[in-house]
DNA sequence: AACGCGGGGTC
DNA sequence: GACCCAGCGTT
């Protein structure tokens, strides 16, 4: 497959000059305010590409702010207690990142003299780091002149270039990276790479119809001149999750909660959840499940069930609010306060926090 | 190349 | 309900 087999008409290499102008000028207008875009320091840059990985800007900020407010340079997140870091990151999700993030200030404090390479070869050595953000940090931050290619790059450069094939596939994505690679500007790169970036979250987005009316370089594009552009970019469907059963155990004495925490490396590794079973039981079969604890039950109510979804997993939860007389051994027990402040709590359990609140207040009316 | 890994916004 | 997001690491 290469670039000179599709059907376009316009060839944009032979206008490169006027499609980096395009882009760059674009961007200067159109770009949106973001904490990292207004101090570009390389550890907020840095620290921003791991957090906006399949995550949304909206959804990033606030996390970005609070997160800068506790570890303010790459020392201070070197000298980061594990537990209390994982609260920064509670709620965003792909936790590996904040582990990754943390090894790897620790390594460049060590190794480094506490600061981030500044070559694109030796960013991708480092853990958390892919080519992707590897790219992004050495064009953003030190000016390299290497391309920076995340999924909105991968869905503006498709249908740019007309390509119908699955922009999943490596095949596709080496074509792609290549085109960006040769379209690159000798000054501003990190302005570009943005630029390209932006135009896709902004112009060429995901969900919906692109707005190839305010597009900067629809001149160029192969899928606006065809009215392809719903047609790409193209991706094969991906796996059904699993579905799984599973029944919770909402355990209280005196006020405070039964939760444990989970095994490191796998689904939400390290985080704190409430005590769960595989499969739906009935009351008798939890009675039964509680007294193997060793635990005694005084009180047991059903809730709602709900459901979660992961990406990969669809978690059906079955729960049940039991009070008991003692606490038993194995099981931490911890007032609810105490979960919030201390404790990361997996999001498909929070729900059942701000669930047990509510009934504290209903006791007492 | 395929899979595991979260959570949420948008249509 | 479907889609997909400023991807990476492992196998």
């Amino acid at each position: 497959m290469t670039i000179e087999n599709t059907s376009r008409k316009i060839n944009i290499l032979d206008h490169k000059e006027d499609f980096i102008e395009r882009i760059l000028s674009w961007y200067q207008w159109e770009r949106r305010t973001m904490p990292w875009r207004e101090e570009p320091l390389p550890y907020y840059i840095w620290l921003s590409e791991i957090m906006l990985q399949q995550t949304r800007v909206d959804t990033v900020i606030p996390y970005f702010h609070r997160f800068i407010g506790k570890y303010p340079d790459i020392r201070a997140l070197a000298e980061s207690d594990e537990e209390e870091l994982m609260k920064y990151w509670e709620g965003l999700g792909y936790y590996n990142r904040v582990r990754n993030l943390r090894a790897t200030a620790m390594d460049l404090v060590e190794n480094h003299g506490g600061r981030l390479p500044e070559t694109y070869e030796e960013l991708l050595k480092l853990k958390g780091i892919g080519e992707y953000t590897a790219g992004a940090i050495a064009s953003e931050a030190f000016g390299q002149k290497v391309p920076a290619v995340d999924g909105n790059v991968y869905r503006v450069m498709a249908r740019l270039l007309g390509v119908r094939e699955d922009i999943k596939e490596r095949k596709t994505q080496q074509l792609l990276k290549e085109t960006v690679s040769a379209l690159l500007p000798e000054e501003q790169v990190g302005d570009f790479n943005q630029g390209l970036i932006e135009v896709g979250a902004l112009i060429c987005i995901p969900n919906g119809s692109p707005k190839c009316g305010l597009c900067p370089v629809r001149k160029y594009c192969i899928a606006f001149e065809e009215e392809i552009q719903d047609e790409i970019p193209r991706k094969k469907k991906p796996k059904e999750r699993r579905v799984e059963e599973r029944t919770v155990l909402l355990l209280e004495h005196e006020s405070a909660y039964a939760i444990r925490k989970r095994p490191e490396g796998k689904l939400l590794g390290g985080l704190y959840e409430f005590p769960h079973e595989e499969g739906f039981y009935g009351p008798e079969e939890v009675r039964k499940l509680v007294k193997e604890m060793h635990l005694s039950l005084l009180s047991m109510e059903p809730l709602k069930e709900k459901k979660f979804l992961f990406t990969h997993i669809e978690w059906k939860l079955k729960a049940y609010h039991i009070r008991v007389e003692n606490p038993g051994e194995e099981l931490l027990f911890a007032d609810r306060e105490i979960i919030r402040e201390k404790y990361t709590l997996a999001t498909a359990f929070r729900e059942y926090l701000e669930k047990l609140d509510e009934e504290q207040q209903a006791s007492f009316l």
